[in-house]
DNA sequence: CTGAAAGCGCTTACAG
DNA sequence: CTGAAAGCGCTTACAG
């Protein structure tokens, strides 16, 4: 690889002004300039990212921290991320936050103090206090999407109306025994992690929905937020006495399940069961999901904004909620 | 951020001391070395990853190429790399490998020569010739995972030998029409691209088990891996006059499609269709889908060791083949 | 507008 | 085993 030496000597200037002519700042003669570009061209001269960075302490690179990267709604929102940042000249360096402790705490005490990014973009993570001290005292922007947290400046959609809405259409259909499948996070409360997580504003959101309509849950089943878990959390709700004759799951691919679990018990959708997810899954169409979108793509070009935004002009991220919608499919009707 | 030589300066010796007692490389009195370690300890110090790459020419980062992010299948392998290469303290930067020309140049031509990692994974990216030079000419280790390309390092499975499968056991099964959807790449060929791509092997093998079994092909329809492009190609085979009592569809996405479509034509899957897969996805099981399971996080974790192996000791991957399994599941049995 | 020089924070022969 | 010094490849005040 051709350094700016190299390139200076072809063009016949100093290696300050080649690399003023190359990145633009400071006063360069248009036609300094043009030999240095020709130079440069012809050297197929790329700037060294360590010199750069080491020289400017810029890195032109995104910290992305994923909790699950094998999940359609995170990687929908990686790709988002991916899209905006390209084009931007940014790179993204991609950091998969297992559960795992000493892997959390290599991550927050090593990697991202290695200086290797200019900001980090956190999805719906849950982060313990001490994990969030450790993201503040890097000093670097920080751009939450969905975060639990006060303390990160975060893009989030406003779960307990999502979550309302879907319960909301639900009742509007007539239905009076509703039951919910979310996920449990009593640990978490117990671990400083903050209650603002997805989830649980969802959960509450249910809650107040049938409390504004004077109607009792029908049941609640925890379960992760798979197909799986749907699956074995409908099967749960549905073996009881009085099923129930509407479910509202925290998200598509737990309806999914729901769905699974109703046809192998012999059950019409949406006649004998409805079924209301969240997220808007590329599959949900398939299945006739009823659900709220919530267009996670969008978001994560949305919170590349944010962050880019935050980064070249200090603009803090504007407050305002991302969007979501009903989508009425088949899976939901009035019960029988 | 600390520094070494508020390290040094804390442990009373020089920056090359307390550099060489940090990294373990160079001879270093036991006393000092803890010195110096409880130095850094107490300063919170962390490596410089631009100092540190600008010294030794090594970033500890590799760079990951992926076509599509939010496909299940890549997601996956993306899971299993970032698996890997955590515990050895390696980074992953994630180049997102779009179809627009502009973005591929600067890819190869800019991004990729910063510098910014020590070795690259390409995952079964359709480069063209040129891409692949520009890959070369990094001298760099790279391993394609399923790339097609003779001129890579590729790990991959046999995917004629996938087709043949999967082909033989509707065979077996009875089935003597039988219709495949895959992907063309016709319009690959003209573009320097090779012909070992992953849907034409497939499609080879599909049509090699036929020949070998004396039966016609009954049909294919191209189309894109995805559940609307399975769906829209199992419509279109699905309304002649004779249709296939079989499909293999290349990937399990598409063989959703498929179900979809035998559903509201009101075809009972498997008697009056049956259907196979590729892939083992998640959803394959609640789909009763019979695939060709190919362990995509596993594909990742051995493409992350490969290319580590190579990057540390020089090791070229071993040459062999990927593993794959038939799984039978409800979707196919013996033609009515 | 342009150049000489210092500096970014490490690492590593080279001496001792 | 340890230190002084050069060097990795840029960038950017500072002079001119």
């Amino acid at each position: 690889m051709a350094s700016l030496e190299e390139v200076a000597r072809r063009a016949q200037v100093s290696t300050a002004t080649a690399s003023r002519a190359l990145n633009g700042r400071g006063r360069v003669s248009d036609a300094t300039r043009a030999r240095v570009r020709d130079a440069a061209d012809a050297l197929g001269y790329v700037v060294s990212a360590s010199a750069s960075s080491l020289a400017t302490g810029r890195t032109l690179s995104i910290g992305v921290l994923v909790p699950l990267l094998d999940r359609w709604f995170y990687s929908s929102v990686l790709d988002g991320i991916a899209t905006r940042l390209a084009p931007r000249g940014y790179d993204l360096t991609l950091y998969n936050l297992t559960d795992s402790p000493e892997q959390r705490r290599h991550l927050f005490q090593t990697s991202l103090r290695r200086g290797r990014v200019d900001a980090v973009v956190a999805l719906s993570l849950l982060l313990t206090d001490d994990e969030i001290d450790q993201l503040l005292a890097l000093r670097l922007p920080v751009v939450g999407l969905g975060a639990p947290s006060p303390r990160l400046a975060t893009l989030r959609v406003d779960d307990t109306a999502v979550a309302r809405t879907a319960t909301g259409h639900l009742l509007d259909l007539g239905h009076r025994r509703i039951a919910h499948i979310g996920q449990s996070t009593t640990e978490a409360a117990g671990s400083g992690i903050h209650s603002l997580d997805i989830p649980t504003l969802r959960r509450q959101g249910f809650e107040q929905a049938l409390r504004d309509a004077g109607v009792e849950p029908a049941g609640f089943v925890a379960a992760d937020f798979t197909i799986d878990g749907g699956h074995r959390a409908a099967r749960e709700l549905l073996a009881g006495p009085d099923r129930p004759t509407a479910i509202f799951a925290a998200s598509d691919e737990m309806a999914f399940g729901a769905l699974f679990a109703a046809r192998e018990l012999g059950l019409e959708v949406p006649g004998d069961l409805s079924v209301v997810g969240v997220d808007g899954h590329e599959m949900s169409d398939f299945f006739g999901l009823t659900t709220i979108a919530q267009f996670p793509h969008g978001q994560g070009e949305r919170a590349a904004e944010a962050i880019l935004g935050l980064l070249e002009d200090g603009h803090e991220p504007a407050g305002t909620a991302l969007p979501f919608e009903l989508v009425v499919r088949t899976s939901t009707s009035p019960p029988r």
